[in-house]
Parts: C-alpha cells; sequence; structure tokens
DNA sequence: GATGAATGAGCTTTCATTCAT
DNA sequence: CATGAATGAAAGCTCATTCAT
C-alpha cells in the first residue's frame, strides 16, 4: 500500500469506525462506516486492507488518542498524588468528553478482534505513564504491583467513576473525587 | 405430552453457547452452538425463540451461576474483612475455574445485545451479596459509596486478579493476596 | 390409512385449513391449520398424509359444498332464464356468504398444487348444472359452446358480481340483476 | 458512477421472474430467479430490495407490458364493435403468446403479496382502454356498468378464450370468434 | 390415535471484498 | 484513486414431516 492521498478521508473513516463500533460493536458494517465518512465502499478498502485490519488500527488511534489526553501539563515536581490524580482525572475527562470513544474502545477489546500483539502495542503510548508509575513502585509511594495490574486498577477505578459521572450528571464532583480517593488508598501502600 | 422439553438439551445448549460466546463473541453462530450442543440447527430454536434470546437467557444464566458460587459458607459472623475475602476469594475462584463462564459474560455485557432490563434482572441473585455491602455501609466499615460503584470495584479487581492469576499460575497466591489486599484497602474507610 | 376415527377433527382441520388457505394461499402452514383446528401439529399428518393432500382434499371439499349449494330446489320445470337465475343466485349467495371458501378456492386453483386430475374430479360434483348446461346447448336455448367455455363463463361473471357487491353492499339487488342480466346475454344465443 | 446499474440485468431478473413465477406461483425462489438472469444471488436484491419487492414490480411491469399491447393500432374511427373486437384480439394474442406472463400475473393476483396500492397501480397503464369504455356507457353502445365491471367482464371472457385455443389449437379461430361473440353480447345493450 | 419435540433441508437476506468503469 | 455494482459464502430462521412417548 502506497502512502494514501488523503489523510482527511483516513481520519474520516477512523471517526466514522468509531461512532459504528460504539453503537454496534464489531457488528458494525463495513459499508456502514464508509456512509459514515462520506466515502464510497470500496474506498475503505484503499485505506484499511480488510474489516480487521481498520479495527486493529481503530484501536490503536483511539489509544493513542486516549494517551496523548492524559500527559500534557503533566506535574512532573507535584508530589506524587498530585501526579495520580493528574492522570486520573485527565483520563475520565476523557471519558465523559469522548463518549464513543471509550465505548469503542471497550468493545474493541474484548471483542476477540485484537491480538495480543496489537494490545501490546497499544500500551506503547503510555510509556511516560507506566514509567511514572515504576518509579513510583521503586521509591515506595506506591504498591509493589506490576505495572499491569496497577494499570488495569486504575483504569478500572476510572472507568466505574466515568460510569457514575454519566449516570449522575449532579454529583459529577462527588463521584470524582470519590473515584480518586478510591483509586489512591487502592494503589498506595 | 409426547415428549417434553429436556432440560438436558436446554443446558447442553447453554454451555454450547457459552463456549462459543467465550471464544467468538456475540459472533458465535446458531449453528456452530447447535452442534456443540449435539442437537440439530432447528432444535436450538425450540428452546430460545431467537439468536438474541438465547444470548440473554445465557447472561442471566451465567450470572445466577456466578452468584449461587459466590454465597455458600458464607461467614456470617466473621468480621468484615473475613466476609469480605469469602466472596472475593470464591469470585476469584470461580473465574479460574470457569474461564469461558467469565469470558462469555464479558463478551455479553459489552455487546450491545443484553438490554437494560435483562442487565438489571441480571443482579437479582447477588441480591444477598448487596444487602451485605449495604451493611458494612451502614455499620461504617465500608466506604460510604453506591452499591453499585462498590460491586463495581470488586468486581474489577477481582477480574484483574483473575487475569494476573491465569497469567503467572504460580504466584496464584501471591496475586490473591495482592488482589484482596488492593480491595480491601480501596473500599474499607 | 384406516378409516380415521374422528370425522369432527377432518372437518376441523378442513375448515382450518379453509381460512388459512383463504388468508395466506398455499404459504399457510400446516402448523397453522392444526392449532386453527385445535389438533396437535402431527394429528394433521394422520388425517392427510402431506401438505399437497390436505390442499388436494380441500379443494374438492370446497367444490363439493358450492355444488350442494347450487342444486336444491332446483326449478325443473321453470324455463330455462329462470332456472340459470336460481343457480347464478344461489352461486352468488354462496360466495358472499362464504368468503373465504371462495377465495380458498381462487388461491388453490390458482396455486399449481392442484393437478388436472383433482380439477377434474371437482367437476363431478357439478354433474346436474352440466347436464342442464347440455340440455340448454342442445335445445337450442344457450349458444353452441362447450359446457367447459360455458362454465368458465357463468363463474366469472358470478363472481364479478360478488366483488362488486362485496364492495358495494348497498346496491347488491341492483349488481345481483347486472350480473345476471349480462350472464344471460352472454350465453343465450 | 462506477458502474451504473443495467437495464439489461433488470429485465432479465424480470422476465426470470415471470417464468418462475408462472410456474411455481410465489414460491418462486429468489435463488432460482437470480439463476435464471445469470446473475449472482446478492445480485437480485441490489435491483429489487426485497423478494415482496421484485414481486410488485413484476407485477407492474407486466400489467404495463400487457397494456402497451392492447393500444397500438386502435382504429380509433371505426364502429364501437371493431374497436372493441380489436382491444379483445389483442387481449388474446396476448395471452397466447406470453403464456408465462399470463400464468405470472394471475398468480401473482391471488397471491395475497401484492397490495391494493400496487393493484390500483396496475391500473393505470389501462386508462386509455377505460376511457374507451367509458364513451362507449355514455354514448349508449355499452350497458351501463361500472368500468371495473366491464373490465373484469372482459378479462374473463378473453381468459376463458385463451384458455379454450390453448386446449384446442386447431380450432383456434373458432374459439376467438365465440369468445367475441360472447363478449360483445354480454357487454352490449 | 394423539401429541409435540426433533430434525435438517431450504429459504431470504446480509455483507466483506473485488474489480470494471 | 474513487466509485459502487457484482459476487457468493454464510447466517438466522421456518416448516413439513417423523417418531418417541
Amino acid at each position: 500500500m502506497a502512502r494514501p492521498l488523503s489523510p482527511e478521508k483516513r481520519n474520516a473513516l477512523l471517526q466514522s469506525a468509531t461512532l459504528a463500533v460504539a453503537e454496534h460493536g464489531v457488528m458494525a458494517t463495513t459499508s456502514s462506516v464508509a456512509r459514515g465518512a462520506g466515502v464510497a465502499e470500496g474506498t475503505l478498502f484503499t485505506y484499511f486492507e480488510t474489516k480487521d485490519v481498520l479495527f486493529r488500527e481503530l484501536y490503536l488511534h483511539l489509544k493513542r488518542s486516549l494517551a496523548q489526553t492524559l500527559m500534557p501539563d503533566y506535574p512532573h515536581d507535584a508530589d506524587y498524588p498530585q501526579r495520580a490524580a493528574h492522570v486520573f482525572h485527565r483520563f475520565v475527562n476523557w471519558g465523559l468528553t469522548n463518549a464513543a470513544s471509550r465505548h469503542a474502545i471497550a468493545r474493541l477489546t474484548s471483542s476477540g478482534l485484537i491480538p495480543d500483539e496489537t494490545k501490546l502495542a497499544g500500551m506503547e503510548p503510555f510509556l511516560a505513564v507506566s514509567r511514572m508509575m515504576e518509579d513510583g513502585v521503586r521509591e515506595g509511594v506506591l504498591i509493589d504491583a506490576p505495572i499491569s495490574f496497577l494499570s488495569s486498577v486504575i483504569e478500572h477505578i476510572a472507568d466505574t467513576t466515568i460510569e457514575h459521572v454519566n449516570q449522575h450528571p449532579d454529583a459529577a464532583e462527588h463521584y470524582r473525587q470519590l473515584g480518586f480517593r478510591v483509586l489512591w488508598r487502592a494503589i498506595a501502600p
């Protein structure tokens, strides 16, 4: 595949796929994705060889976009709880603002279409976060557990938080704080 | 009655569906489910009107079977951490022993095929657990958070624990303890 | 097939089949026929070996019941127009009273499921009518045309009449007379 | 446009459907229609959304093709019997030449798949014929009856004629004349 | 004889992918 | 490169018929 001509079309396809997957999971059809992107059915396949490839690239795309949201303005010099709070709240914000992306990732993750290899690649953009956690563990401000364990716990508590905020928008701040308090207790020794 | 509907066949179908859904999610085909249950394709539809109905009933079936695993031998008179540990370890055991069931539930949950109504019905068998948590909150031994929040946290930490035990069977006991420690810190005030 | 035990069941099946065929044509399902007759699905097949057999027997049954309606009180000694009128009006009455039967016959006739042999057999009950027409032709009070031609014309004009009466019940008498006038002109020399 | 929908393919499908419906009624399978048209099973559905749509469009197509046969060379200035004879004989010719079309229309009409709306639309192409009949009624050369009544009578007598010619090809001319004589007597005052 | 669960061939329809235009 | 018609395998579901009860 030579370099595809139009990045706009590629993005349109990924965005359309995000919505489609959020709504229909892997049962989303390529033709609906193409329609949503405003391109012809066949065009999708000049940008993504296969439906599976599309989904794998979508997965990476979404993971990357999440990762990019977490780190900017990271308070490198603040104390640990504050640094963790930064990441946590950014995560929650992202989930609240990008509901479709969040759903799409969740569905792709549990679809069986994303091979371990791709899942691994999906962690790469989070290297900065991982390193931060490694440091925390080393310095004894985080419990001694594998990064994968810690990430998983963070991810799921953030997720739970997001869901509760979505269901009770009035108590948003309350749940945010609850979520972080629970998280910090969980991972601090 | 000529030949009553056979509970064995129904169970065989549910079991076959568990495996099929664990492996292929909602893309599992009715014919593969029937084949796995050793019945004709058409027979599936005398037990479950529709593929969707099959999946909904499967969801409830699995939730129920999980719930039934949690409560037996519940130490009503032990202290709270011990009671929580009972539930947690039962959960983890169930997930380790019933990998397919665990996957199937996960995939069904995020498939979009299970309506909220059914999800609600799926909580019913966990009433005993819910009540336990309510008591805990009231007595001040659990943090003041909605049951749904607490359950979600428990569920996901248990899940994380299960996954790590699966990946590192040698360190099973280690991860079990880690998991419970993290959980208890997360939910105890 | 030994003599089936219950003529009531057989009749119930034929009646249910009449309704079903009137509504759905040959796509009527055997199970809906059985349900409508209040018997089990399998029972239908002890009365009629096959769906096709059921339909063929239904065809004959309906033809017979129509024929039996035409002849009673036939005015053997009246003049020809009056005798023709008797048959015509009886036909129309039957069609108005037995809408389902009429539809069922029509749909069976054009279904391709009724072999010529059966159609021939279906004419047998109309022998008296045929003979009447033959006499008419011989005596010169009916045009010189094959009985099949004359019957067909009578049948269709009666049918047209029935349909118009159904659509304009207020003008029932008008259409009845119109129909007969047209018919008599058509077949009188 | 990449490849425009091909009118040839559409026609091939309609023609194949004509044969299939003539032979099997509405039980004709879409796959046999596609095969008969020399296209893939799926292609049928790019031309007709649904089997039902196919049949509705086929109905209209056949009605239109019949209508187009009736009017050319219509002797506007001849006397009424001659004008009626023109239409009648054209009808009969069409039925003899297009046996499959005739059967197909008959079966579709009594299939229950053609909604009244479509049947109404199927009359539109016969507007010229209808107007002719209206004129005849107004001028007193046709009996005073609704057009629907007259059309129905014409149609059925033509049909009867066609069937008798088909069964006795040697006496074709005889039955043609008989048919028209009967018809004219039926509808002339 | 009556019942209705079991069967599996067969049907309509969808959809990822190809390729002529 | 973009397009969308063409393809046909595969899916879910129906239903006439059989046969264990």
